[in-house]
DNA sequence: ATATTATGTAACTTTTAGGTTACAAACTTA
DNA sequence: TAAGTTTGTAACCTAAAAGTTACATAATAT
């Protein structure tokens, strides 16, 4: 795995990784106790953190020798946003029915 | 392209579907004329829309010969009911702090 | 009837995300 | 200092997503 550069959308499309910030709403973990939930390898647990890190998903403290990870609002953000633009559009349909439906009574 | 099944998520991973999303936001259009707007071949769009149809995120009305694509709520809840998820986390998280805050001033 | 337009799909290729093992590095503990 | 933890990373492999071209089908138009 040579660490993709994958946007927020492509980050969130793995199972595994959203299984991950799953895992870090109950809690704060180190890599290693992440990897013990998972079927895979350490490595594989540790790459999609760094990719979960480097979109903003989650932060790292660092422990003496130990990572532990956090979820970081960042990430979301764009995912909210894109979803919200969406809802805009849905709203602004429901208000040309509303204004339609008020048209057609003042007419009647 | 053998349409594979992805997930929602998977789905809007995709920069190219998101962009036809974005674009049935500002109208309604056949297969022919969003494959105009891009790139690649028509049948890869053509994919692409089977891909969206599939999730949930489009619908299709097919008029004579043509294939109007049109946005459905249905694909775009699952993402959301996911950030509002994380959302609550957010919340509970200030909540706490709240309240560990309430408890210092009666304390002081 | 023929030509044109809109679409679907099969067969194939390429790229790359996501996994593995092996090894190195850094910190902790006995 | 030596042994044990925790993590990162390099090198490699595999599966599959995403593209292509070529062809088939169905509706429309001339």
């Amino acid at each position: 795995m040579a660490t993709p550069n994958l946007d927020v959308f492509q980050v969130i499309a793995d199972p595994s990784r959203r299984q991950i910030l799953q895992m870090l709403t109950k809690d704060s973990y180190n890599i290693n106790s992440i990897s013990e939930k998972f079927e895979m390898s350490r490595p594989a647990v540790s790459k999609h953190i760094k990719i979960l890190q480097t979109a903003g998903f989650i932060s790292i403290q660092i422990v003496g020798r130990e990572h532990y990870c956090a979820l970081n609002k960042k990430g979301f953000e764009e995912i909210r946003k894109w979803i919200n633009h969406f809802d805009q559009f849905w709203n602004s349909k429901l208000k040309n029915l509303e204004k339609l439906l008020n048209n057609k009574k003042t007419i009647n």
